[in-house]
RNA sequence: GCCAGGUUAGCACAAUGGUAGUGCAACGGUUUUGUAAACCGUAGGUUGGGGGUUCGACUCCCUUACCUGGCUCCA
């Protein structure tokens, strides 16, 4: 028999754990139980409300099934078998006839308690492990927010109670990094209850944002992009031709002034377009790659609002790229190597997931156009070396689009870069922009929705969680701190910082009355990546001695010397 | 928005129906300090808001806001 994968053991303790919560509930309709990446989970419909103070109960009901040892046994059965078996279990009977005709339906039985599932599982329960539930959730049946919803409960699988406890620790680090823990004890930003999904960003953050647009707008401008910027505010009748106001109002903040009625933007394409047309356009100015730090503001639903990753409003390093359908190819390429550019100095290059969304059910616009246009984003792709997966159906109903995800400190995947086609808003049924094409009539231009980093906020966030508030030096907000170790040496700390200023560098000083052990401890604990004592006997000597983050104690130094050194690791980027 | 659980001083946490505490931070004083926490003192709260039960509520019930974990959605 092939050798038991986690996968296995992950499954089969969630079905131990549907047996063993039907043991000690009534009524209960089970739905499904799959393994995930960290554990498994399983649905259920009951008529108790599962609380947490319910989980020693079921795993201690979990733990008396695995010791009992029984083996998991495999059946195929017919479609009426199966039926029978699953009497009075809608969900299942329901699941049961998404199974086409023809197809193996199995069954698999532990005990006296049987399911029916593909499988595969353990031989015997024991190889399962020790089970712990983690959390309680709801989830929509199939995934449907019409339909009811269901009790979900979740767990982990581990060999044995050191691996488990091993499990835990792994998660209160991921805890530690939590950017919301680290925003608040790096004082970095701070989000205020009475105005949910807004950003207070503090000195130290605000740094931290400003040194990585003014990077990204280096960035952009070497890769022949202009910026512009457009107003926060713009009218209905705007929101109206450019479709939001029948597809996303119910995101939007809406507003009145005179009579006239105005929505703050939740996106910058309109804005980019109304430049676009602010004159006559020739094929000669195409492609057009405008930039813009627009801040935006969408009204998201409440329980969808995530520290600074999820807000209602935030600012993306946006760009509208408006080219010819001939153009797409090489713009989509273009943006992909700069992504990758990008990303690669926060080394984030490496595990990116990039996924392709096609053509969706509903959607504008022909299928021949789709295609030519899923095959250039795929293309695109491979020409830069991304491995790419295709979510079929899932593009946006004006066109297809790649997103670039990133994977946070507690294993969630974020959506980072985007670059969308859209061939409906430049159309004459929407915003109607046109441009004079080589033979003197007018055409529409495509247009890019594109974001590298996509919002600020977001990346941030997930920047504090992958450096664990331990900022590369060119993007700390305070690089160096000079610390005399008493009055006596507070000039000669603030030539130090001078000069450190002088070549554009953040440098505080620490000229708190505390003793040198104390001051190293808090700079310590702020992350900072260079801490310099000077003393009277660097003075007399002409030296700092620097401490470094990642090395400790370097001693003494001239400051020429250390300048270099930020200098070979670039205090700028 | 939906399901579940939370909300106690700036932060981290205690107090299971009977006088709201501890640590860090803050503030004042003393100490002038050489590589991860000097010492002494002071102040800080209508226990998220509102309502109810009770002689008495941080504690029990209802309601509301927000947060957390998921679901749906999404940068």
């Amino acid at each position: 028999m092939s050798e038991v994968t986690e996968q296995m053991r992950r499954h089969s303790a969630a079905h131990l754990m549907a047996r063993a919560i039907q043991n000690i509930f009534d009524d209960v309709q089970v739905d499904i139980g799959p393994a995930t990446d960290e554990g498994f989970y399983y649905d259920f419909d009951l008529p108790h409300r599962l609380s947490p103070d319910d989980f020693p109960k079921i795993e201690a009901e979990i733990a008396r099934l695995i010791a009992l040892d029984e083996p998991f046994v495999r059946k195929v059965v017919s479609r009426e078998e199966c039926a029978k078996m699953l009497e009075g279990q809608h969900y299942k009977l329901d699941r049961l006839s998404d199974i086409p005709e023809g197809e193996d339906i199995s069954t698999y039985t532990v005990g006296d308690y049987a399911e029916m599932c593909r499988g595969p599982h353990v031989e015997h329960s024991k190889q399962i492990g020790v089970v712990k539930l983690t959390r309680l959730a709801g989830s929509y049946y199939r995934g449907d927010e019409k339909n009811k919803m269901l009790q979900r409960v979740y767990g982990v699988v581990a060999r044995d109670e050191a691996e488990l406890k091993a499990m835990m620790e792994r998660i209160e680090e991921a805890k530690r990094r939590d950017h919301r823990r680290l925003g608040v004890e790096l004082d970095l930003f701070h989000l205020d209850p009475e105005d949910p999904g807004q950003i207070f960003w503090h000195p130290k953050g605000w740094s931290v944002y400003v040194t990585l647009q003014d990077y990204m707008r280096r960035k952009i401008v070497a890769d022949g992009y202009q910026e512009v910027n457009t107003p926060a505010l713009m009218p209905r009748s705007l929101w109206e031709k450019s479709g939001h106001w029948d597809h996303y109002k119910a995101n939007m903040f809406i507003t009145e002034s005179e009579k006239r009625i105005f929505a703050v933007k939740p996106m910058n394409c309109p804005g980019a377009l109304e430049i676009f047309k602010s004159r006559m356009r020739s094929y000669k100015d195409l492609p057009l790659r405008l930039a813009e730090f627009g801040h935006c503001a969408r009204n998201e639903p409440s329980g969808t609002l995530h520290g600074i990753m999820r807000v209602r409003g935030f600012v993306q390093d946006d760009a509208h790229i408006i080219c010819t359908q001939d153009q797409i190819g090489e713009e989509v390429a273009k943006f992909c190597r700069l992504l990758k550019d990008v990303y690669k100095d926060f080394g984030f290059d490496k595990n990116l997931l990039v996924k392709l969304s096609t053509m969706p059910e509903d959607h504008v616009g022909d299928e021949a156009t789709w295609q030519r246009a899923e095959a250039a984003l795929a293309e695109a792709c491979k020409a830069c070396g991304m491995d790419y997966v295709i979510q079929p159906g899932e593009g946006a109903f004006y066109g297809p689009k790649l997103e670039f995800k990133i994977t946070d400190a507690l294993a969630r995947e974020w959506q980072c870069g985007t670059i969308q086609l859209d061939y409906q808003l430049p159309s004459a049924e929407r915003l109607n922009a046109e441009y004079v094409g080589p033979d003197g009539q007018k055409h529409h231009p495509v247009m890019l929705h594109r974001a590298v980093l996509g919002s600020l906020e977001r990346f941030i966030g997930i920047l504090i969680e992958h450096y664990a508030g331990a900022f590369p030096l060119w993007l700390a907000p305070e690089q160096v701190r000079v610390l005399p170790v008493s009055d006596k040496a507070l000039a000669y700390a603030e030539k130090t910082a001078e000069a450190l200023r002088a070549i554009g560098m953040r440098v505080g000083i620490d000229s708190s009355a505390e003793k040198l052990g104390a001051k190293i401890r808090a700079a310590t604990m702020e992350k900072l990546p260079y801490q310099i004592v000077v003393g009277p006997r660097d003075e007399a000597n002409g030296t700092l001695s620097v401490r470094s983050r990642a090395e400790g104690d370097l001693g003494a130094m001239t400051l020429d010397a250390f300048i270099e050194r930020v200098k070979a690791e670039k205090y700028v980027l």
